[in-house]
DNA sequence: GTTCGGTACTGGACCGTACAGTACTTGTTT
DNA sequence: AAACAAGTACTGTACGGTCCAGTACCGAAC
């Protein structure tokens, strides 16, 4: 119990513990009630730490914000890893069906969509938060694809004369209904896996049925 | 000039010119600024009103956002009713272009985005005003488009299992990229007539592909 | 067309509350 | 001992909503 490589050092300083504690608290509150409906001291509060702790670890509310919005699109690579391999396929109609069945599940998850709200709502003030946001998260994820699509049109896969539209049209065909409606309806998940499959399945068909050569 | 049946009279009286500056005044900081981004002492400067006319003509903040919303929604019909038209085409691919020109013409304006990003950013305090703004805007001509496709499948020129979802599919084949990054980025025009015709026609393009018989 | 009364509107003071951020004093950890 | 944190009081400000004293508007009566 005394390893010292740890992903997650269970040997963390008391320092470094407030300072978690404080952004766990805050990344829950402001996914919940946004950057206007939370108060430093709801999060102090809930982090079990006194305001002046707040201050010690963020210099203010924007930064705090910043920090968190941007420490949450850790886990995109791993996403953007397993499209990349897609480029290799043997077997398109299938591996892109696991792809895209993959993606909305990710994508549909609470998380993701509040964080989405989120920056959406505060792009307003947040302009450039809610562009890196984007380059970080969606954008990343659109490039993956326009890659990947290349590649397989390289391989004579795919006829696609833009690819980038490629790209978009492949997540929003999947995404399109059950995202539309995420947007404006609260986060009660309304989606069994069975309806989230047929997302998939029919967005795939479509998908090559326009674009497989 | 003394005709009496006008549309808009323009025998208007104090009281309601108040009121209709009022709603203007608020519509236009509420869709920069936001529900919490915008004081009551604004709305009654910005429309040249003293504060206690905003509060005899609206009982409160959230009834006047309620009121604004909700009276935002007019001119949906009028897009709808081109959307039914088309299920008598007779050349489907033109008339299916020119729909999707137009869709994506009303949707990319500002002023929708705008109202689309508030709403989505006040889904958590005002879940029934966003329920009831989807269903009256983005809702209703979901709905236009399956009523369409399914008088098409009928006559025998697409072939639709799923009818919401085709709909689904052809709105946001037509709005992904565009829509997607309105989103996140202000609300700067980014897109020449010339970009948004090739969303339209590519959109149309790989819905045929895939719903036409 | 002047007078009159009711209603709407103004302007600004005001109340209570909430919140970002600071100051300071008293423990507590290492 | 020295840095850290708790707790809490405090400052300044912003905002929703109300109140009130006075003014402009409008339609009806004369």
């Amino acid at each position: 119990m005394t390893d010292v490589a740890q992903t997650t050092p269970q040997v963390e300083g008391r320092s470094a513990r407030k300072r978690r504690a404080i952004m766990e608290a805050a990344t829950g509150l402001f996914l919940r009630n946004g950057y206007q409906g939370t108060s430093m001291d709801e999060v102090a509060a809930l982090a079990a730490v006194s305001k002046q702790t707040v201050y010690k670890n963020f210099t203010d509310k924007e930064q705090l914000f910043r920090d968190i919005i941007l420490g949450a699109t850790d886990r995109v690579g791993e996403f953007t890893e397993v499209v990349a391999q897609l480029a290799g396929t043997e077997d398109l109609e299938e591996d892109l069906g696991e792809l895209a069945r993959r993606y909305i599940t990710v994508v549909i998850q609470p998380r993701t969509l509040q964080l989405r709200r989120l920056l959406i709502a505060e792009a307003g003030r947040f302009p450039a938060v809610a562009r890196d946001y984007y380059q970080r998260a969606p954008g990343r994820t659109i490039d993956a694809f326009t890659d990947c699509f290349q590649k397989l049109a390289d391989r004579g896969l795919l006829r696609i004369d833009d690819p980038p539209l490629a790209a978009s049209h492949f997540a929003w065909l999947i995404l399109s209904q059950p995202m539309d409606k995420a947007m404006f309806f609260g986060d009660e998940q309304q989606y069994t896996p069975a309806e989230l499959q047929h997302f998939a399945d029919e967005g795939v068909r479509v998908f090559l049925a326009a674009y497989r050569t």
